[in-house]
DNA sequence: GCTTGACTTGACTGACCGGTCAATTATTAT
DNA sequence: ATAATAATTGACCGGTCAGTCAAGTCAAGC
């Protein structure tokens, strides 16, 4: 049965959907305990704080994408152009179901946490930071690629994989505030004609 | 002396400040009492509510904009692509000067909000897409002008302010997680590439 | 001088916050 | 079988949250 790591698991996948669905701030650790069905006392002994729950639900979204449909997106026989589309699509139809669901738009879990915790909680910041990192190093090696291959011309490809993330978050950002998946569909494409040229 | 409406400025500059440099849910009114020198049945004499009180600093807020460097960026007389420029420019100087005073990169207000509030308060989350609508507006006329003027190739101009604004914010977003205004100037201009064409 | 109503005061409410803890039960290793 | 450890329970802590309220101050209108 494995009860223990079951019991982490509960809090865990209960902490990542109610912040996801609303915010930080606003899911309290007894909500938590409450949906996972898990004592407060429980959920101490596996976390020692709000804070550390976080870092945990970052990484196991963080991991979750980077296995799931990040994974798929990026894959290296895929032609690099039609990687972002791809992105683009994954997270419009994701942001789709998840309306459809529950009526509301969540956004992105990451964009969310970032703009929320990055002034008052300096690990939080660092941690959410890195995990766009890794995002915009997905977008580099894809653009390193288009360009080898001649697919487009010569660019700054690490400020270019750095806008596209953050054109990316933008629309999400957008849509959520529209509460209208239909934004990440319309203006997502555009993520292709982005374009910062090398210095020399 | 109008102390009863200095009161009431003394509380909307305040918790504009706080707001911004912080967030939503981690501000406490008796915070803003404190610092704005007034009382808590004072506060409440002229907002009902912490709700309220944030609607009326998005809609300051969006006044200083509309009358200070938005009316500046899309001055009319500037060519339409400076403004863009104009635009980002003024956004990297203001989150540059916040950090240099308090050490982090406060964002975008409302994009700030947005993200925070926009699952859990339909009517706060609707105020901010009316501000986001209006500045897609300065986006679109401009990029109807310089279509018109030959400056840029017909597009759709709708679709391309969007992208723009949701880039602007996407931009700003990521800068604040690396608590970096740099990646404002950095990445900013490339707004400018952004191209969503018209569908016949 | 009296009344009216906007403004201010500060104590108070009940709910909820993140977090603690001693006691108990279940599991595992020896 | 027993000792050690991991997991669970639920009451409890001090503090803070948004919001209330009765009592009072004060200036303007009559």
């Amino acid at each position: 049965m494995n009860a223990p790591i079951d019991t982490r698991d509960r809090i865990l996948a209960t902490a990542r959907e109610l912040f996801h669905g609303r915010s930080y701030s606003d899911v309290g650790i007894k909500e938590i305990c409450d949906i996972a069905k898990v004592q407060k006392g429980s959920f101490y002994h596996f976390f020692p704080s709000k804070r550390d729950l976080a870092m945990a639900v970052i990484d196991d979204m963080a991991d979750d994408w980077a296995h799931g449909f990040v994974a798929e997106a990026f894959d290296q026989n895929l032609p690099p152009l039609e990687r972002l589309d791809y992105m683009v699509d994954a997270a419009y139809y994701w942001q789709k179901a998840a309306k459809d669901l529950e009526g509301r738009m969540p956004g992105c879990l990451f964009g969310n946490l970032a703009l929320e915790v990055s002034t008052r909680d300096e690990v939080l910041r660092a941690k959410l930071n890195a995990v766009f990192d890794k995002a915009a190093e997905r977008f580099h090696e894809t653009l390193e690629q288009a360009v080898e291959s001649g697919a487009i011309a010569p660019l700054d490809t690490k400020a270019t994989a750095s806008a596209m993330l953050a054109f990316l978050e933008g629309v999400i950002l957008l849509a959520k505030t529209r509460n209208d998946p239909d934004v990440v569909q319309r203006l997502g494409p555009a993520i292709k004609t982005l374009r910062i040229e090398l210095q020399h």
